[in-house]
DNA sequence: GGAGCGCTGTATCGTATGTTACGTATTTTG
DNA sequence: CAAAATACGTAACATACGATACAGCGCTCC
């Protein structure tokens, strides 16, 4: 079974006349990344003519290059996916099935904070604490208990956080509420829900600042959100995962806490100064 | 020190248009491959023109497009090199607030499931997965968002599955349609809710069976319950963090499925047999 | 409420890129 | 050793890609 395209080539290296074994040669020292450059950087690093490697890339059964390059693309994005599960794959002694879930949620998270920046984040956090406007928070079928737990939290430490339940109608009479210096926290993972996308787009519509928790190939909604936070959500389940988004959205509520009382102690300051 | 592009987005997030935000929302959430891609694809997978990406790789500093993509290659080049390098978010200077909440938060998983093994797990998945009895969800004020989160997947691939929510007198009055064959799954972490812990006594008197989810403290409900899982919720906030409890609700609920699964194939294949 | 600015998309253009045809060199075979 | 076949490179070609000019629109700030 042939799987990747360094196998195939060193599957076929026999058969290619020397030019395009060059070519191959070339390739592999430097896998995959020569192989998205252009024909013409690739054929100057092999040392051949660009319609040698052309003809290479034929040989392994392409139409034409960007179908080879398109391929390579794929790969290193798998490989990319699940970074550590490539390397410290560990066969799971004895077959259990909890280590599966637990490395896929534990990579999931490593992967969707590597992609989340303190300051992606603080921007956030800035934004939830600022007290001139209402927090209101929502989620889909399954992701509105996360929703609820952002909004148990939120509401202790502020006023006017409010976690928007039940049917379609009733939060939608809600938006007359919402304006500029108001945010959404919208909780929105596939499949997407047509209704969050409408009410997205109608408090967007508003002037409303959308922070949007949604899955890696991101809700509709994104169109409208003022912040994304895209979560890796693949484990070996029936079902996504929403750990990922859970821990973000625990984060914040620390940094948002965080930033609460550092303000807070500023205007005790402030106060103490002006008698 | 800014040193990959990821970084250089994310600092200049703030000060980018709508459009141009959107593009690098995109680009973040599948980084980097989409950035290899053509400019035409880019802006399809955006949601936005042309002429829009080549703005944003402009702000970014660079001269064109493909001087963008040539970045990127190399930085995917450096990575694929040194697969130690994979580190997440360069050790956060200046005391990220990130880092250290994640760290917390992976290794609070990690004790967790070490100390849960295989064989609980898959007794209490049995006995979730038994139809003969129903099956009830309850949690505290901060956890309920958790028995919502199960309940919501439980519900969807077997009957009876019931969330109690609302007042206590509310659920009190349950009391009477559970028994023996009945589940009681209640999340309690401190500090613990005395009506909780009351609820779970009555329960307990009627026979129901009792899985509690609580921190490594152990809920006073402990007394009573026939499993008990018990989460690390210590993290560098001023909250306890409810990520491993999270974690271990939807393995149990990814184990039930396949449970479900694996009964309903069997009926089928009965089924047949009888023919 | 009006004027100015900035952002975004449409349409057009030039060009770099992949592709192909053809001639020469090199190897293979009778 | 001759002749054919295969391999390779040069050069011309067509396409698709990135770049740019311009107009419409919304927003902000007087």
């Amino acid at each position: 079974m042939i799987s990747s395209i360094a196998e195939l080539i060193a599957d076929r290296l026999g058969t290619m006349p020397a030019g395009e074994r060059r070519a191959a040669q070339t390739l592999i020292a430097n896998y995959p990344m020569i192989g998205l450059k252009t024909v013409a950087e690739f054929s100057a690093a092999a040392g051949v003519s660009s319609p040698t490697i052309l003809r290479f890339v034929a040989r392994l059964g392409f139409q034409n290059y960007p179908e080879f390059q398109s391929s390579l693309q794929d790969e290193l994005a798998a490989q990319l996916q699940s970074p550590a599960t490539r390397t410290l794959n560990p066969p799971s002694p004895g077959g259990g099935t909890v280590s599966p879930m637990l490395e896929a949620t534990l990579d999931n998270m490593r992967e969707t904070f590597r992609h989340l920046s303190d300051r992606q984040l603080a921007d956030i956090a800035a934004r939830l604490a600022d007290r001139r406007g209402k927090t209101f928070l929502i989620g889909g079928r399954f992701t509105d208990p996360l929703a609820r737990y952002m909004a148990a939290h939120l509401a202790v430490i502020q006023p006017d956080v409010f976690h928007l339940a039940g049917q379609e109608s009733m939060w939608r009479d809600r938006l007359i509420d919402m304006g500029k210096r108001d945010v959404l926290v919208i909780f929105d993972i596939r499949r997407y829900q047509d209704s969050l996308v409408r009410f997205a787009e109608k408090a967007h519509q508003r002037g409303v600042q959308i922070v949007l928790f949604t899955d890696q190939w991101l809700s509709p909604i994104a169109r409208f959100a003022r912040h994304v936070i895209a979560g890796r959500t693949a484990v070996p389940s029936a079902w996504d995962s929403s750990a990922a988004l859970f821990v973000v959205a625990e984060t914040l509520i620390g940094a948002v806490t965080r930033q609460l009382e550092a303000e807070g102690a500023k205007r005790i300051r402030e106060m103490e100064s002006l008698r």
